[in-house]
DNA sequence: TCCTAATCTGAACGATGTACAGATTATTGT
DNA sequence: ACAATAATCTGTACATCGTTCAGATTAGGA
């Protein structure tokens, strides 16, 4: 655990006009939730980390939840990019090497969730949860969602997966991987049964390889 | 949302000595967090609710945390009895009854989850995170966990699934039926794909109508 | 019936989220 | 260049929270 003090005490700038202070808050609240969690974090802390007072913030955010929740909502994208470079690491054209990526799309959201737990808990929690349509929206349009939808039309361009099967990929993929992740963060399963999920969603898709 | 007001306050009977405070205060941070989520209530809330003062609690618990904690894991409880309950609706020792025993088990976990909501997202966050050991020893003794094993054993037992994929059975099932619950609760699913997922969880363990 | 242990109260402390009035700075129009 | 206006941030204040602790109340055994 660092010591996360005040980091604008050091700059000789004046305390008025941040720049650009939503940002910054943003960006200190995901740090202090990466350390210790969206249940303790406070928003005059996040303020006081940033070198502003607490009420600043509510220029930004309606309340500490609308902070909180925008923090979540950044994360969706960083996940992609971790997603995206994990994939990257299995390139070519090959039916090997599309389900390949597949497995490591999956991957990836499990480390994510095993490496960075308390932004993990903070995405799915309470905090990031929306109406259903609003939800299905932003879930259209986040990057995870579709490098999941490319991944499997990949696998079922190339022959890889039962094409009757193919509508119901990303729902499944991502119950399985998103409960398994959940429940071995939270300590209910242990850590080596992942893999296992993966050839079971395999199974399912009517992988042949 | 009801009025959650104080209820000894009618009751004649001095405020020492309350009885069974514990399961009390249980009792009514169970009905205040599945009304108002865990996040929104105190601990002098409940205490209120109870008609007791604020310490009082602290000979039972040592910390809001624990008494939250405490709820969690005796949610798990009530979730086994409601999946027995659905469970109880398809009697018979045929291969067709024990998998629609199967999925009212899956099933009872997703209305679970849709219909208390609040105490489901509990269960399964930070409050209730364990260790890897007291977790997975407190799995194996929790009769939702059980009811799941037996379910999977009729199944293997009436020649129903593929033997060689048995023992993948409760990790699979846990983690397909925890996500697409999990996912749908929280927005990012449309409800009607539940069906779905345990179509597909029957094809990875291969069953055979 | 008195004594002791168990149980609960009441007051207090520091920290929190939030509201609001006013101070400070940026920007725009002339 | 300069004043007027808008945007941004501070400081103070308040109710509420979790928690501590000294002491009041009660139960139950000697």
């Amino acid at each position: 655990m660092s010591a996360l003090k005040p980091l604008r005490s050091l700059k000789p700038r004046a305390n008025y006009h941040h720049g650009n202070l939503e940002k910054a808050l943003i960006d200190a609240a995901t740090e202090m939730i990466r350390e210790s969690g969206v249940e303790h974090i406070s928003l005059r802390a996040v303020a006081a980390y940033v070198g502003v007072s607490p009420s600043a913030a509510y220029h930004y955010f309606p309340d500490k939840d609308a902070l909180i929740s925008g923090v979540g909502q950044s994360l969706f994208d960083k996940l992609a990019d971790r997603q995206e470079a994990a994939m990257a690491a299995y390139p070519g054209e090959s039916r090997e090497a599309a389900l390949a990526r597949f497995r490591a799309l999956g991957r990836a959201y499990f480390d994510w969730g095993n490496t960075e737990t308390n932004l993990f808990r903070l995405m799915f929690g309470v905090f990031c949860s929306l109406d259903q349509k609003d939800a299905l929206a932003a879930r259209d349009e986040s990057r995870a969602w579709i490098l999941l939808q490319r991944s499997l039309d990949d696998l079922a361009d190339r022959g890889a997966i039962n094409p009757a099967l193919r509508p119901y990929g990303e729902i499944l993929a991502w119950s399985a991987v998103h409960g398994a992740t959940s429940l071995i963060v939270e300590g209910h399963l242990p850590k080596d049964v992942f893999e296992s999920i993966l050839d079971a969603i395999e199974i399912s898709l009517g992988v042949v390889k």
